[in-house]
DNA sequence: ATTTCTCATAACCACATAGTTATGGGTTAG
DNA sequence: CTAACCCATAACTATGTGGTTATGAGAAAT
């Protein structure tokens, strides 16, 4: 279930719903309630980003009871690592700009 | 001169600026006209894309004589390479997902 | 059974943004 | 010098989108 890169790129293009899945990776995962509590945003709107968010394919949610927890589906960002790698890794790509991304992509 | 994720998130949002852009990684360097042919919109809807692109980083404008020249900076995709990294890299991430992930960055 | 709690959806609003046409500045051609 | 050309900016329009409040469905608690 791989998305578009379109569809991930229009989910991460907001800085409120990008900061919402940078907590779920470094956090990991958390109920509403919690992402909700320092988003700055009403419930609804968590609501919204997060369902967005899922139909990219980079959230997966779980309930249980009356809650709903979220999680970072990180694999879901390959389109993009592909994308990136298909721009930059290409025939007359002058070097000075490859060579430093390289290095950033092997660590 | 390296520019925010945010700011390069929201420049390749969109498909037609993103197209642009592919097509000066791709095809290399290309003036207004060329980008508008094909581009499937008018010549000053161009401009604006590559403004924004510009704005980001993300190409460089050579001016001769009456026409510009417009080619794309990879290295500007850094910030984004970076930023996947983060959220991938981290260290409770599930190994499934970073697996795979990490196979496409090693190419 | 009733109340409370968590979350999602609906309806609405304000603003951002991607497109258009019109126009002007600088450059080459005639 | 004048005309044609390339591109950027201005002004405007329509649609998309991120936010709100109101409400309802489902589960837990009392």
């Amino acid at each position: 279930m791989t998305a578009s890169p379109d569809l991930l790129f229009r989910a991460l293009a907001d800085p409120t719903r990008r900061g919402l899945f940078e907590r779920l990776c470094l956090d990991g995962e958390q109920t509403v309630a919690a992402l909700t509590n320092g988003a700055g945003i009403s419930q609804p709107a968590v609501s919204k980003h997060l369902g967005i968010l899922r139909q990219a394919g980079l959230v997966r949610d779980r309930h249980e009871g009356r809650q709903t927890h979220y999680s970072a589906q990180q694999r879901a960002l390959a389109p993009l690592v592909d994308w990136t790698g298909r721009m930059t890794r290409f025939w007359e790509a002058r070097f000075d700009d490859l060579e430093d991304l390289l290095k950033r992509m092997d660590q």
